[in-house]
RNA sequence: GGAGAGGUGGCAGAGCGGUCGAAUGCGGCGGUCUUGAAAACCGCUUUGCCCGCAAGGGCAACGGGGGUUCGAAUCCCUCCCUCUCCGCCA
């Protein structure tokens, strides 16, 4: 959620970032201001009105105490409209106070002004490629296909127990899955990101403060008998653990990394999107996060990415990295990178990795602060990053390494699954 | 799931319905003293919103919400949470 104080000072910034969005910035900020001042109209008559009650009841207390008994009753006469005037006033600032909530809620965070200009994913920049894509014979096979010929997983078994797109791994898929989650939290922990190990299911406020309610309330699994939902992404528990926070300034950053399933309902996709771990209900991801002093944040950013690329490039993978557009970035973001792996059977780029600067947008609902050098407590910008999701991953690694022995695990990778080739079974 | 206790400032812990945003202790910050440090002593030390260039001022907040009252941290209702014991259990 933006900030009005920001709104207020920085009118045509905010309106010149927002354009690059796929909204109508005029109007949005027009009626953000529109509804903040009607907003603090209604404060400043209420503060006056509360501050003639309080004056009231403290001379009543003055006069009882001096035993003044009838000069005190006369005094409440006058209570009852002041009472009946706040009581409206109250109501009017609740209701003013709603509407502008609601309405931020609707406005997308300000793009930086690097952030290209576009509205489709076409218009998104490619920011750099890595590793030659390679050429796979005739006869190459998509991942599935590769799935079942090695018994690596089976989205069947999924479906005879949960439903569709929820994977079941096994044998050396289900090692190779493992390998994978224990190589990047170990890589993250050499780039100084604290583990964590989160709940998996969280109550509404902590879904609320990063922004998956109220509007992408549909992604979400909802354990409705306790009011919980299952987790999106990693993101959600870890920047929660700073949720109401005023960090010391020597406290930051704040760097951390944990794994955890991620459940997601992807309501609306179809086709070839879906096929084999394209995109599932609950995929296996390392998340990184960050918490940044506002001047550093760009530099947080550009420090995960040059890490994502690492964890790429150990794992032999071709991949480019882009900068995503104004229209094509999520809800949140003020600048993101993708990173995508080339998956050669598919002939295809897969999303691996979403890197964020969300400046304070996230920490505006989270209440995260932290203070600064004047002793005050400022908002903190928040990033994270996928470091990185899984099952695409998997599903690349399968085909670009398929051989006629057996699929290939790329050297980096061979001390965590034991194992340098996946075989026939 | 059953029974009981409790939710106050960074922590600990007070608080007759009337200047209580809140005693006191600890911690933290600044100062005096000291060659330096410790100790001792003195002062400061929550957050949000609003008005203001600033100085400063106003309003709100003692788990959440509602009620009683001229006035509530203090009384009533309700919800939530935490802890202890029992049951169940990886």
């Amino acid at each position: 959620m933006l900030e009005t104080a920001y709104l207020r000072s920085h009118p045509e910034e905010a309106r010149k970032r927002l354009g690059k969005r796929n909204v109508d910035a005029d109007a949005l900020l027009a009626e953000a201001d529109r509804l903040d001042e009607q907003r603090r109209s209604t404060q400043n008559a209420l503060d006056a009105k509360q501050a003639e009650m309080n004056a009231q009841a403290r001379t009543i207390g003055e006069l009882m105490k001096a035993g003044k008994k009838a000069e005190a009753e006369a005094a409440k006469a006058h209570s009852g409209e002041l009472k009946e005037a706040i009581a409206g006033l109250k109501d009017a600032l609740d209701a003013a106070e709603k509407a502008l909530h609601d309405h931020l809620c609707t406005i997308p965070n300000v793009p930086q002004d690097r952030v290209p200009e576009g509205k489709i994913p076409d218009d998104n920049a490619v920011v750099m490629q890595h590793g030659a894509i390679p050429e796979l014979g005739t006869g190459a096979k998509p991942h599935w296909e590769l799935a079942e010929e090695y018994g690596l997983f089976s989205l069947e078994m999924g479906v005879k127990l949960t439903g569709a797109g929820f994977p079941v791994y096994t044998g050396q898929g289900a090692k190779l899955e493992r390998a994978l989650i224990s190589f990047f939290l170990d890589r993250a922990a050499e780039a100084g990101y604290i583990e964590v190990i989160p709940p998996l299911l969280v109550n509404a406020d902590s879904a609320y403060a990063t922004g998956q309610l109220p509007d992408k309330e549909s992604q979400m699994y909802h354990a409705t008998a306790d009011d919980l939902y299952l987790i999106p992404t990693a993101e959600v528990p870890i920047t929660n653990l700073f949720r109401g926070d005023i960090l010391g300034a020597d406290q930051l950053p704040v760097k951390r990394v944990g794994y955890t399933p991620c459940f997601r309902r992807e309501a609306g996709s179809y086709g070839k999107d879906v096929r084999g771990l394209n995109r599932v209900h609950q995929f296996d991801k390392v998340e990184i996060v960050r918490i940044e002093k506002p001047e550093h944040s760009n530099a947080a950013l550009e420090e995960m990415v040059v890490h994502v690329r690492g964890l790429l490039e150990a794992l032999e993978l071709p991949y480019r990295q882009l900068l995503l557009c104004g229209g094509d970035m999520g809800f949140t973001s003020a600048i993101t990178y993708d990173m995508e792996v080339w998956s050669a059977a598919q002939k295809r780029w897969l999303e691996v990795s979403s890197i964020s600067n969300f400046e304070t947008f996230q920490s505006n609902r989270l209440k995260l602060r932290y203070r600064g050098e004047d002793k005050k407590p400022h908002l903190a910008h928040t990033l994270n990053g996928s470091a990185l999701a899984l099952a695409r991953i998997v599903a690349a690694l399968l085909e670009n390494n398929q051989t006629p022995e057996g699929i290939r695990i790329p050297k980096a990778l061979q001390p965590y699954t034991g194992f340098p080739l996946i075989v026939k079974k």
